[in-house]
DNA sequence: GGATATTAGTTGAAAATGTAACTATCAACG
DNA sequence: CGTTGATAGTTACATTTTCAACTAATATCC
């Protein structure tokens, strides 16, 4: 068997069985994309951020940063201030109706995974840990 | 930071980083969608399939199944034949310009993953190898 | 200073995906 | 038989994603 052993394969599979359950949560409750999702965690994480500074942290090809960002303004939990100095650059930070949303999610979130990896002895998450920190290390993504 | 340490994300991310050098490889250079090269792998592997056991192994939703094997039989790389017994399946195989793409493409892509892990040590590949070894045994894809 | 090139971000059209409804075939039970 | 229900696979429509072109602002170099 070719698949079995090949490496991107078995990522993107392992990455697509973990997100069905999450995936939920931000969709059907919370009616997010995946890439609203993710641009939220970023924000929650940073005072303000520029659409490039989100492409390289999501990371994520500009047009579907940008598209996120105009979805969760349209929704009130982001605003947008362009930058003074160089008006090419606009700063996006959550607004505190995105900040109380977030924190709404976020819980979901992390009890949906840890009942996921609820069956797992700590060895077996130590096992994944260095598996996935030895790839992060590869990337750079460390 | 929420995100570094949560697992769908790690795994989300690290699956598309690896899949950017592949994904060159199966679609600017043959045309192919993901699904297509998923379901011409996996029809390699076994004479005939039908869709439904194609969504098993490849897994995917059976629209999708559908979609990659009309656009691969378009193309003349697949046959389909209906079964005598039940019409309502239909048994897809390679046709042997369908094997040949698959044999010209398939070790393009080995090598590009080869390139990919080259800097890791036998180690590092037996850690990574280990780590999702558990994941696939916590999804019963082992 | 003014033409040219870069950079940040948005928009529009085409391709891909997800969801649900649909067709066609077979099974089960009266 | 014939009605009802299940199964294999396709099609239709809405949503996402991708790719390329675009606008607006700044930088560069003569």
């Amino acid at each position: 068997m070719f698949l079995k052993g090949y490496l991107p394969y078995r990522l993107n599979l392992l990455a697509e069985l973990t997100s069905e359950n999450t995936q939920a949560i931000y969709r059907r409750r919370h009616g997010l994309t995946r890439m609203e999702w993710r641009v939220l965690v970023n924000l929650s994480e940073a005072p303000t951020l520029t659409a490039s500074e989100l492409c390289e942290r999501v990371p994520a090809h500009k047009t579907k940063v940008s598209r996120a960002l105009a979805a969760l303004e349209t929704r009130g939990w982001v605003t947008r201030r362009s930058d003074e100095a160089d008006r090419r650059f606009a700063h996006a930070a959550l607004t505190l109706k995105g900040k109380r949303a977030f924190n709404r999610i976020r819980p979901e979130m992390v009890a949906a995974t840890e009942e996921l990896l609820a069956p797992l002895s700590a060895e077996d998450r130590h096992k994944i840990d260095e598996g996935l920190k030895v790839l992060e290390r590869l990337f750079g993504q460390d």
